[in-house]
DNA sequence: GCGGATCAC
DNA sequence: TATGGTGATCCGC
């Protein structure tokens, strides 16, 4: 598909046309699909549990409510509580609807629709729970309805119609009517019916949203937030009034890093996708252009998927800087237990085991091994983890690891048949009369024996508990420098010798298993009763050794350069890289000023990086520099925003080429014209003049990369690894080692935040017309 | 299969 | 200025 749209389709637009045309063909709105979200669901629980704190505002998510030893207790606890509750009144309307996390579920009422239509009013009576009932409530059944004309209804409040009953049923008024509502049968009546009843029950409020399909009912839900609902009509006029000026942020899927890169291009809402359609068909991959084509046309999915099982699990732990090898690895010791705990409650044992650090910079790394044996308990994942660990503070060796973050995680579950099958190979193994104390290979008791006994000797006081403690015996005789540097002299001394130390906690000796071991494959006795050793035995006699140990080594083969990597002095990277870029810029220009602070962040640059990857992905050496040029240039690069393409939004679609063309370059008068490849300022006025210069910028690029020489134009060199969605490859514009390898240090966090600056400056894209 | 990155909640 | 935790997915390699 992608090939085609390059051999030639996509530079008119044509294919990915025709796809929208067959996108338009199987168009179904014929489901109800729901949205529901409960409002401030943390802050609302903590309000409705505890009365005391009404008055006063709660900060959902704050650290104070994300740190807390108690988050965990409270997530639970809410779970049980309200799910529960929730869960009755949703199975009602949908017996297969979708829960998604705790505060949110999708639901498919089509069929309840219909079978409602023929319900008794009384079965669609509910009853005002007087406790919970407040006055706003009651003065909100009172509140008009307000219905637009197009299909599109919004309601702010829950009950917002007159739904009958006030004076309606006069005979129940002593009792019911006053204190009971009926709904209809319309998708609006049951959504409200849905909420009430939630109201009523839980004390909380939730927002709905009302669609054809998942996305748009999520992004539905959204609008009238909170304590409202929202729907749109199941017509592909309404859906696309709807999406004509909404944000793309609000589109489930794109986060911050794809707007940045979308508004880069000139997009910003959803209509916007839609009309750059051809030239995201050439920037991305196709999974995520034709993702965003989906998306610009309001297609979703209709049906609701069984949740998936589980794909993995893991713990992590952000801290002050841990730097001694010592508390790296009882920390690490600690995620495998809390780890294996958890596991074990799911009855989950995986084959991955991945470890994830971030340093004190905010990179974040993770290491994986694989191995044959699934593992699930402390033991087992620490030995995995602890090796992975070991590298890492090897690789930065003499140095300390310095980090502020450590994670473990352990997927790649055994499937149901594999969990059945190993248990009875383990079984008959057993039967088979050999007795063994390997850990890996025996289940049942002694195992869990084993972990139990192990866990609860070490789990007394935690990692942060003991550090807590020994920091403060170590305040009272030792400066604070002074137990710093204690610490690294200990770090420094060798992480080796750590190994082994922890390496004796981890020795079957400490354990209550037997001293004497048989290996299961070869049956020999084995004379260490290290089960890392065993381990690795067994490992080798089942297929030679684990699988697979992943230390990341260069393709150069230098080591070191990775080590360094790993903790890149940014400051003084980026200086000097900025110095050197302000000497290879083109004359007159000075981006180093304009983004003062990071001058290898620049939508401009980010862009040409995109254009430039995607096209060395794709290598079409014929023609590329004139689908380039075509498309980029053609296909409103920069759009105008507003322009009156916008207004035709998907009525001519099989006149696209046309009005694409059309809605070209529509500068301002007093802009001044700034070249999006070179970022130089142009002195012409004139758009064709312009347009040409751009296009040599481009083409001068793709040139150079097409004859395979080393050295790009230098702009490229300050283009930061490309962050792309779902595609666009990272650092292969880098065609310069040694700009590579320092590029490789730069962290997602550290040029967001430096992204965010520099979209201040004028030379950039989304800065070009405005 | 690994590693980096993005995203949702 | 100080920057969380968990799970999933995508993509290049």
């Amino acid at each position: 598909m992608e090939r085609d749209c390059l051999s030639g389709n996509v530079v008119t637009g044509q294919g990915v046309d025709k796809l929208v045309i067959e996108l338009e063909q199987s168009r179904n709105l014929s489901n109800t699909i729901v949205h529901i979200d409960m409002d401030a669901f943390y802050a609302a629980v903590e309000m409705r549990d505890n009365r005391e704190l009404k008055e006063k505002p709660v900060a959902v998510g704050s650290m104070s409510m994300l740190s807390t030893s108690n988050y965990h207790a409270r997530r639970f606890g809410v779970q049980q509580k309200v799910s529960k509750e929730v869960r009755e009144i949703l199975t009602e309307c949908d017996p297969n609807f979708m829960p998604m996390g705790l505060d949110e579920a999708y639901l498919n009422i089509t069929e309840h629709l219909e079978e409602r239509l023929n319900w008794p009013e009384d079965k669609r009576r509910f009853f005002f729970n007087s406790e919970s009932t407040t006055e706003k409530d009651k003065d909100d059944i009172n509140m008009s309805a307000k219905f637009n004309e197009d299909g599109y209804s919004s309601s702010p409040v829950l009950f917002e119609d007159n739904t009958p009953l006030m004076d309606d049923h006069p005979e129940r008024r002593d009792q019911s009517v006053e204190n009971s509502i009926i709904f209809g049968t319309s998708a609006e009546e049951v959504v409200k019916e849905i909420r009430f009843r939630i109201e009523q029950k839980t004390q909380l409020t939730a927002s709905a949203g009302i669609a054809p399909n998942t996305m748009l009912a999520k992004m539905c839900s959204d609008c009238n937030k909170p304590n409202g609902q929202c729907r749109i009509a199941p017509e592909r006029q309404a859906v696309l009034d709807f999406l004509k000026d909404l944000p793309i942020r609000k589109v489930p899927g794109i986060g911050k890093v794809t707007e940045k890169m979308l508004k880069a291009l000139g997009i910003v809402t959803c209509s916007e996708l839609y009309q750059q359609r051809a030239l995201l068909s050439l920037l991305f991959s196709e999974a995520s252009w034709r993702n965003f084509l989906d998306i610009s046309l309001g297609l979703g999915s209709t049906h609701l998927e069984k949740d998936g099982e589980r794909k993995s699990m893991s713990t992590e732990r952000t801290f002050s800087e841990i730097n001694t090898a010592e508390d790296q690895y009882s920390l690490c010791r600690e995620l495998c237990r809390d780890l294996a705990q958890e596991l074990q409650k799911e009855g989950l044992k995986g084959k991955t085991v991945t470890l994830k650090l971030k340093n004190v910079n905010f990179e974040v790394k993770t290491r994986a091994s694989t191995v044959l044996s699934a593992v699930s308990t402390e033991e087992e994942i620490f030995a995995v983890a602890k090796d992975l660990l070991g590298t890492e503070i090897d690789s930065v060796g003499p140095h300390p690891l310095r980090i502020r973050l450590m994670g473990v995680r352990v997927s790649g579950f055994l499937s149901e048949e594999e969990r059945k099958y190993q248990q009875k190979s383990i079984m008959s193994f057993l039967k088979s009369g050999k007795e063994t104390g390997f850990l890996r290979l025996q289940p049942g008791k002694s195992n869990q024996e084993y972990f139990t006994k192990n866990s609860e000797a070490s789990s007394r006081g935690s990692f942060f508990d003991k550090k807590r403690a020994a920091r403060q015996l170590n305040s009272e005789s030792l400066s604070p420098n002074e137990t710093v540097g204690e610490q690294v002299f200990h770090d420094r001394k060798s992480s080796a010798n750590f190994v082994e130390e922890t390496k004796k906690v981890t020795d079957l000796e400490n354990s209550n298993v037997h001293k004497i071991f048989t290996c299961p494959v070869c049956f020999e006795e084995q004379r260490s009763n290290n089960l890392e050793e065993l381990n690795r035995h067994i490992d080798d006699c089942l297929n030679g050794t684990l699988v697979k140990d992943t230390m990341e080594i260069p393709k150069n083969g230098n080591l070191r350069e990775n080590t360094i990597n790993f903790f890149p002095k940014f400051k003084n990277e980026n200086v000097d890289e900025c110095q050197k870029n302000k000497k290879d810029h083109l004359a007159g220009t000075d981006q180093c000023a304009s983004t003062s602070d990071n001058c290898s962040s620049n939508s401009t640059e980010k862009f040409t990086q995109i254009i430039s990857d995607k096209l060395h992905r794709e290598r079409q050496p014929s023609n590329l520099s004139d689908l380039a040029r075509n498309v980029c240039m053609k296909q409103c690069l920069f759009p105008k925003r507003g322009s009156q393409d916008n207004e035709d939004y998907f009525e001519k679609t099989e006149h696209r080429e046309e009005t694409s063309s059309s809605c070209l370059f529509e500068a301002k008068e007093d802009s001044v014209l700034v070249c999006p490849v070179c970022n130089s300022e142009q002195k012409t006025t004139s758009l064709v003049s312009f347009n040409r210069h751009v296009d040599v910028c481009l083409n001068r690029g793709l040139i150079q990369e097409l004859t395979e020489k080393k050295d790009y134009p230098t702009q490229t060199y300050h283009m930061e690894n490309s962050n792309r969605v779902g595609g666009l490859s990272r650092g292969q514009q880098c065609t310069n080692p040694s700009q590579g390898t320092k590029r490789s240090g730069l962290t997602t966090s550290q040029s967001v935040s430096k992204k965010a600056k520099s979209s201040n400056s004028k030379h950039t894209i989304e800065m070009f017309f405005k």
